[in-house]
DNA sequence: AATGAATGAGGGTTCATTCAT
DNA sequence: CATGAATGAACCCTCATTCAT
């Protein structure tokens, strides 16, 4: 019980604490629910104590705030390399670009949907200004590929980014049905309420852009 | 203390209780957020003790599911009435009607962000059943009145009122700040992530409808 | 574990409740500190779940200021039958009895020890304000006696027991040697430094009262 | 991040760390309670890191029983000085002097309020005993000093300081009231319970001297 | 000597839910 | 039906202390 594990003194050290930790905390949620995961597992997983955790990250909500940061940033850097890069790009393109790389990101998009409920409580106002900030200018540069690619108005690109997270956390929350309720869309004449995240997505941004476009 | 209340023995005082206990709990939902709303409050609104409420309601999670049914309906009636009645209707007009409609119905939209995060866990199958039998019904009929309206192809209707589902989440959950972002939110350079709910839902209902016409 | 208890419906069954929990309570801290006393424990040896102590008493400080209160209203009501009864009365015999009716309930002084560095925390000012009534009101009655009993001017027989109140609760600190403490003091040439909390409060209050006759 | 301070080497360097560490341990207990300074915060105010504090004091009480010892002897120092000074005593003059010197350090009353219940707790037996017997030998010599001002019987110098010490240690406590208590006895009625430290002292040592003298 | 990561015990409180009366 | 006792799971975080570096 004492194992105490080695120490993170130089800063590389710690930034590999965080790591570990931030890795642990999206295996848990992917596995289950933001309420169920708890930070004495995150914390074991890492293979530190409870307390380590806290010496990393202030609060819970702040290390998955921090994890969604992370996330989001992994998936907007992805997206702006493979927008960036040459080729035709039909509305259909994008559209397809984000339903993919998206459901290959399980915990960013429930993240995003934790996020104004659950993550920006229990975090000093700095960590959210930082997030926001990010957030702010990530959403211009990856907004302003969007406009080169939809052939957008200047401008219009970061606000259609803006509506895109709104269709993401909906469309997420919609296709994530708890039992009970996976249960009945089981059903056969269910088949009209059932939401196939990757797909919908695909189709209502095809539909956003098309709607978008000068 | 030991007052019993008037018991409800025919049908329609039961009915009337679960009148007032809805009534109470979306009294106190409207102005918090639904982990804050306690069953003793509710009940007590009432004019009832604890253990009656859930003789009338399950669980707390029913009770908000019932809720959400009802103001739904409400809401999908007045919709109804309003698409069936005369006049010309462009995009833009269905676009403004549902978000003046929901602009009135604050709960409603709450609601629909924790339906599938809260509502249906706790719940019995059966209700969870009901529920969707009643939003699969209502989801046709008003998506039929759609299809007239925004002139949509046969059965085009059921799934744009789903895609207007998810919007309508996602909208509301950007647009409801906690306090530590709405702090953030409030700085000048923010505005660009700043999100009015009804502004913005009735933009994108546009943009979708424009990309869903034949 | 689900054994539930019978229910206390009847005032008189409540208070019942209040008085076996108040008696836990009671017993638990004549053995340990006040900080060692667990809410788990206090409720178990009532026979109560925890959840259950704390429908009868709203925090600890609570409950443990509710037994003060009794403790001290019980050992006032002794006070006042012993100071009325006849016969004659001396400085002396007033402090033997302080010391005598103390010494028999050493969980009375050793919570006036904690009132203000604990118990008057974490209560709502209702409670504070019904103690500190009953208080006023005991300390007029007693000190009204006392006053009869040490000829003493009208009004200072109130304030001789606050300051009575001070003696006990520094007399009791000086008494309660920690572990490590009551080791050192066992040294002979420790000798002086050792605090008999009766014989040294008998003979502090002599000093007093002698100090305030007229 | 990592600039290590320069290291104490000479005995007197870690003399003058020891005293930063106290100076900064006062200077928190003077606006906070005991319980709310925290180490890392005193450490930091003396310019040392969480870790170095606990190499020159073993434990939190640790360090406070040296405050408290050190306060203590300069007190004592004070009023052996005025006490050996010329001049005409009565035992009026002689508690002035106390309640005088006791008000300008008010972390010397505070602490004696905790010695027992928190300092003597945690700390190993050699420093109890260092501190004993430094009070032992203050106690002895300033005893003297009293004994000859108050006109008292030898050895009764020392004793009268012990019940200096606990009605010091009782009235402090009275007379600090938490928020709660404060509220409830600002109020007009309440007058009788409110103690003022200074005053009250003063009032209670002229009766002790007088009950003491032969 | 100095540092600051690492540890982990420690506990009161809420509240949905149940069920004896 | 109504009531309100009774239940008990659930849980984050602090902070004194240790000790590897």
């Amino acid at each position: 019980m004492k194992v105490e594990r080695q120490r993170a003194r130089r800063d590389e050290d710690k930034e590999a604490r965080r790591r570990v930790l931030l890795d642990a905390a999206r295996a848990r949620f992917e596995r289950m629910s933001y309420g169920d995961v708890r930070m004495v597992d995150v914390a074991e997983d890492a293979g530190l104590a409870k307390g380590t955790a806290f010496f990393y990250f202030p609060t819970k909500e702040g290390l998955f705030l921090a994890l969604l940061e992370e996330l989001l940033a992994g998936w907007l850097n992805v997206l702006d390399g493979e927008l960036e890069a040459g080729g035709r790009w039909s509305p259909a393109r994008v559209a397809r670009l984000f339903a993919q790389t998206l459901v290959e990101r399980p915990a960013l998009s429930r993240l995003l949907t934790v996020l104004s409920t659950v993550l920006e409580h229990n975090v000093d106002e700095a960590q959210v200004l930082r997030f926001k900030q990010m957030l702010l200018e990530r959403l211009g540069r990856t907004g302003a590929l969007l406009e080169r690619r939809l052939d957008l108005l200047a401008g219009d690109g970061a606000r259609l980014l803006l509506r895109i997270d709104a269709v993401i956390i909906g469309l997420r929350q919609l296709a994530d049905a708890p039992p009970a309720a996976a249960a009945v869309l089981a059903r056969p004449e269910m088949e009209p309420l059932r939401v196939d995240f990757a797909r919908e997505l695909e189709i209502v941004l095809i539909m956003l852009f098309a709607g978008m476009s000068r």
